[in-house]
DNA sequence: ATGAAAGCGCTAACAA
DNA sequence: TTGTTAGCGCTTTCAT
């Protein structure tokens, strides 16, 4: 234990101001009944004391915290190049600040951190939760509904029962763009997916599929396990082995289609001349790729906005929200 | 309130168990003196009654909540773009939960936030806090200070009074980078500096400044506010104007010199054979640029674990330990 | 309008 | 080895 010196208490103000806790209690809470004198009274003795509130005792007592968690359950690597998680941090504390309420984020990079987390969020320290990139059987997901800790979701696993969500529609966005792309008169494309085993690579999968329509060439699909450079330069080399003549792709994420690029340049077709590509999430990735990439902008902010919302309103006791799906508009740029 | 049905508490526990509570305290602490008997007794009552330890509750009466707090004090958009935070939040909270301590990330984006923060953080809920990005004249770093928490900051701003800080050499290292440079058999070197009001900014600079020498043209110094590559490009444009005949330069992040080399390109400059250009970060923009960039490496989870170390060790009644300044290598690749 | 007192869930000092 | 008891700092009835 530090030496600080101790901590003035309510009991300190009231003996100061001359007056009972209860009435302390009562201006600190910005409840009516306190007289005028009572109140400025209070109020000077705070200001002499130097008196703050400790929040542990009073989360004690009101069973709850004023405080949110993010919990962010990412493998190592992808944390640290996800731009869009930032966004959501960002996009998440914008609402709940407005609400007073405070943002702790919490990382969960471990099976260690994931055991102490579940404990730290039962500890009634966390009034709700935020849950980023949850994965199906996930732990951290078990516990929060096992707590019956309100909550809500980016994204949306198969398995988190009856919690809220936001998410981006993946699917409408891929058909969308993956459209546009046939639009260019494109007449062989093929698609880097990645991360089948997530709801937003296993969408943006079937958006491609309900674009290409008839037009569907399974060999001309090449699914990759992450979305990442290297793993979309490698998808791309695999699809240019099997389809040589192959005149578009979608790839699942712009860092896969940054990959991809390589890969053809390397291969020595030229972009958008011989084949045209899109990505997706309009990360910094897009605007860096040469040429500059078309691709389907992410509203990351508005997704950490809503979640913090929805977990607002749960914490005022309204009944979750139905799942709340964000447009994704198309950013058509040089690369097709 | 939400209607989370009653949770169970120490007293069940020992009612079911048929001991006091003291005891069931006991083994909820791994303390000695609880027979055999006693310890199974509680530990099936526990299972059974789904205890969870209520964390408001201890951390009010051990002055203590087993968690620290990082508080992240950068501007909006720098958050979002700055790779190395993410790994300073990993790095800290591996060693932090190493020691069974919560990492909680803290946000500073508003005014509204600071103020909230600072309450927060005098509320007993966080033991200490490590500070990321702080600035001179920051309302945080008083709060800190102020309330006695056990702190480090990353980085060192002049202010920060006596709290422990850990750093990377940035001087050292830009002196270390422009030497290699110079070595090259540049002639006309000249440096974009950004950011001089913070610390890594100024140390760049002077770093800069040592390896000149005699030789340094203060017309080749070209302030520019931001780490940015917008602040880059800018940047260059100026320089290319003063100085046509400039042939390297050293920038003062990977983000700056890929603007740079935006600017150099358009002015039909190539790199390395025209002119050679090195950066500072070794972020993911480093490999993206074409050439990919000479720079040097930030061990920014290292930063994150020194000073989570730091803060344990002040949390253990440690005196604060010295600075802690971390080497950073330079990374030689093609763009000098 | 205010004070007294009970109690949130837990730990720790003291007895036994 | 264990139970009892007194708080930790705050809010909140219930009287007054």
């Amino acid at each position: 234990m530090t030496d600080r010196r101790r901590r003035a208490t309510v009991k300190d103000v009231a003996r100061e101001a001359g007056v009972s806790r209860g009435t302390v209690s009562r201006v600190l809470n910005g409840q009516p009944y306190v007289s005028a004198e009572a109140r400025s009274a209070i109020e000077a003795a705070i200001a002499k004391v130097g008196f703050i509130p400790n929040r542990a005792a009073r989360s004690l007592v009101m069973q709850s915290s004023q405080a949110v968690g993010l919990i962010v359950h990412e493998p190592h690597s992808l944390f640290v190049e996800d731009p869009n998680i930032a966004s959501i941090l960002l996009g998440a504390n914008a609402a709940l600040s407005e609400a007073d309420y405070q943002l702790s984020c919490l990382i969960a990079d471990t099976p260690r951190d994931v055991e102490r987390l579940a404990r730290y969020l039962s500890g009634g320290l966390i009034d709700g939760v935020i849950v980023v990139s949850a994965r199906v059987g996930d732990r951290i997901t078990a516990a929060v509904a096992e707590l019956g800790l309100p909550a809500a979701f980016v994204g949306h696993p198969r398995d988190i029962g009856s919690a809220g969500y936001v998410a981006i529609d993946n699917r409408g966005a891929a058909r969308a763009i993956t459209g546009r792309l046939l639009q260019t008169g494109r007449r062989r494309v093929g698609m880097i997916a990645a991360a089948l085993d997530r709801d937003s690579g296993a969408d943006r999968l079937a958006g491609f599929v309900d674009a290409m329509g008839s037009k569907l060439d399974p060999q001309l699909i090449q699914s990759v396990p992450f979305y990442s450079f290297s793993h979309g330069k490698a998808g791309m080399q695999e699809l240019l082995e099997r389809a040589p003549d192959l005149d578009g792709v979608f790839a699942s994420s712009d860092a896969v289609a940054a990959g991809a690029m390589e890969a053809l340049r390397e291969a020595g077709r030229s972009v958008p001349g011989d084949v045209g590509i899109v990505g997706f999430d309009d990360s910094s990735w897009a605007l860096r790729c040469d040429p500059p990439l078309s691709t389907v902008h992410q509203p990351a902010d508005q997704l950490g906005r809503a979640a913090a919302e929805s977990v607002l309103a749960q914490l005022r006791g309204e009944p979750i929200s139905s799942p709340v799906l964000l447009e994704c508009p198309v950013v058509w740029r040089e690369s097709a």
